[in-house]
DNA sequence: AATCTAATGAAAAATCATATCATTAATAGA
DNA sequence: TCTATTAATGATATGATTTTTCATTAGATT
């Protein structure tokens, strides 16, 4: 995907093949990660932890990737298709999925009039049991 | 205001003094603060950083503070009303203003149906301006 | 190829958060 | 009030996380 380079280069920086591992990486964890855990999943493909860092603030720039709150309060971040999509944390797996409905524009009017700000963005971000877990009734996963 | 010390009593744990000056901080704090923020904010009435790290905690259980992160992206901790309050930051001086609306109804059936996910709850975040920063055009504030 | 610019990662330093535990304070019961 | 009980406190130690620094390497441009 030449894309991302383009998106890279937009923000002042060269898509290299470690900010590639670590965009792969993200890409297939559907719980997503906190930094710590994405620095010892890639230890072996020697990518380091400075770069993981950088690689990370990066992709939110451009939109490729968003964070969450887990079932635990844990801070992962989650792959995602657009700078603006509302994340969906499953609280037994963490299976995260995104949402790409967004109607909140009746909501930040009355905030307006309630608060008197000018409402410029929001992140949202929804707790539930996914499919899966619906199904199986108490049992703890994960 | 004695019903601290009964919401404190009700998860098994006491209203202290220094629990008290702890809140009494948050209440002062209109952008809210770091945990470092308020440990140095508390060093010199003698305040430990643990007392601090589990009053904080403690007053989030309790629906007392919740969490926000400002336009920097750094996790603060602001005082509020209730156990669900939608809180809106200021993107130019970080104040923080609690609002009470909540009508997410309509598009948490929306997302069920998107996703497959059975909704239980959310965290709401908004950044905007306050109508102070509103104001001012185009000036750095704090 | 030569030049320039940014990326990399090892190491050190700084920051943040938790665990331990002896001491102190708050509560409840006599 | 006095005593017993239980929880809170905070100093310290420890561990985890994050940032900074910088010599080296790789990518882009001419």
């Amino acid at each position: 995907m030449d894309d991302l380079k383009r998106q890279f280069n937009r923000i002042g920086m060269r898509y290299t093949a470690q900010r590639s591992l670590v965009h792969q990486l993200f890409l297939g964890s559907p719980c997503g990660l906190t930094i710590p855990e994405a620095v010892s999943a890639l230890k072996d493909r020697r990518v380091g932890e400075t770069t993981i860092y950088r690689t990370v603030r990066a992709l939110q720039e451009i939109g490729r990737l968003c964070w969450v709150h887990d079932h635990k309060g844990e801070h992962r971040y989650v792959a995602c298709g657009s700078r603006h999509s509302h994340p969906i944390v499953c609280t037994v797996c963490g299976k995260v999925a995104e949402c790409r409905t967004c109607e909140l524009s009746v909501l930040e009017k009355l905030l307006g009039l309630e608060t008197g700000y000018t409402v410029e963005g929001h992140h949202l971000e929804f707790y539930g049991k996914c499919a899966d877990c619906s199904r199986l009734p108490a049992q703890e996963t994960q």
